[in-house]
DNA sequence: ATGCCAGGATGATCCTGA
């Protein structure tokens, strides 16, 4: 089984390029961030011409996440429970955003997670930022109270660089969101609740990004971040077998600035398939 | 402090991203 997550950075620009990767890469499921459309606009024929359902929540031209599958996609949840709300404008009702996506498939919970990204440390979306994380740490323990061999992936954009390892510059972050200490200290207690990264010891550092930005040739001068990851419970975590980033992906004309993420998971114990 | 690049919506310019 292969799962993987990827920021696109708009799905209608890129699906193409995300649907081919689908096939090349032979991806079981792919949770994507940032679709950047409605559920009307999601191209989903493409996807469905290459054997994947797809789930989606998106209202607007901003977030939108979603998750395809070839191995089955059920209970389908919008949001998670206690899901902070964000108002763009102060006479606009605040509501849940499309940042969390979660469906059952090939045996295991998959949440497709846009963590805000804060916009900078005195922005009222960073107290947002910190509220969400902090949510989807309650929310998530439960999950791995009321079952701890759960097997459940968080994955996505977290919008988060854990260490100092995870950015080209900390001197370029001083004062900057992303690796702020309450950002950090809200990303380990999720580590503590349960979820571990099962990327990074198939992808050791120093130097290993996921996302680059657009601007200054960061890709080429391998100026980026790595704050794309896939968290998994203990039940999840046993059967990864191999990780990795698929940095090529990054490269060429029409590429998204961030890279997709990968694991490969042995099949669970008593499992037929395949 | 700002633009640098990119996508989207609207209709040459703003908002957002990280």
């Amino acid at each position: 089984m292969r799962l993987a997550t990827w920021n696109v950075n708009s799905i209608r620009t890129r699906v193409d390029r995300v649907t081919d990767w689908l096939e090349r890469a032979d991806v079981d499921v792919l949770a994507m961030q940032e679709t950047k459309c409605t559920d009307a606009q999601f191209p989903s024929m493409p996807f469905a011409a290459l054997g994947y359902e797809v789930a989606h929540v998106g209202v607007s031209q901003w977030n939108g996440v979603a998750i395809a599958s070839r191995v089955g996609l059920a209970d389908i949840e919008i949001g998670f429970a206690g899901q902070p709300t964000w108002s763009s404008k102060p006479d606009v009702e605040a509501t849940a955003e499309a940042r969390a996506l979660g469906a059952t498939c090939g045996g295991m919970r998959v949440w497709s997670l846009y963590v805000p990204n804060g916009r900078s440390l005195a922005d009222p979306h960073y107290a947002y930022k910190l509220d969400w994380l902090a949510a989807l740490r309650d929310t998530a323990a439960g999950w791995l109270g009321d079952d701890a061999g759960a097997p459940i992936a968080l994955v996505g954009d977290w919008n988060i660089a854990p260490t100092d390892e995870d950015v080209w510059s900390t001197e370029a972050y001083l004062g900057h969101t992303h690796v702020s200490e309450p950002e950090r200290a809200a990303f380990h207690a999720i580590n503590n609740a349960g979820f571990t990264d099962v990327v990074r010891p198939f992808t050791p550092g120093p130097g290993v990004y996921t996302y680059w930005d657009y601007t200054q040739l960061a890709f080429q001068k391998r100026r980026g971040m790595r704050i794309d990851f896939i968290l998994g419970s203990p039940a999840l975590a046993a059967r990864v077998r191999h990780a990795e980033i698929g940095k090529d992906e990054r490269r060429g004309k029409g590429a998204s600035d961030h890279a997709p993420v990968l694991i490969d998971l042995d099949d669970q114990p008593g499992d037929t398939t395949q």
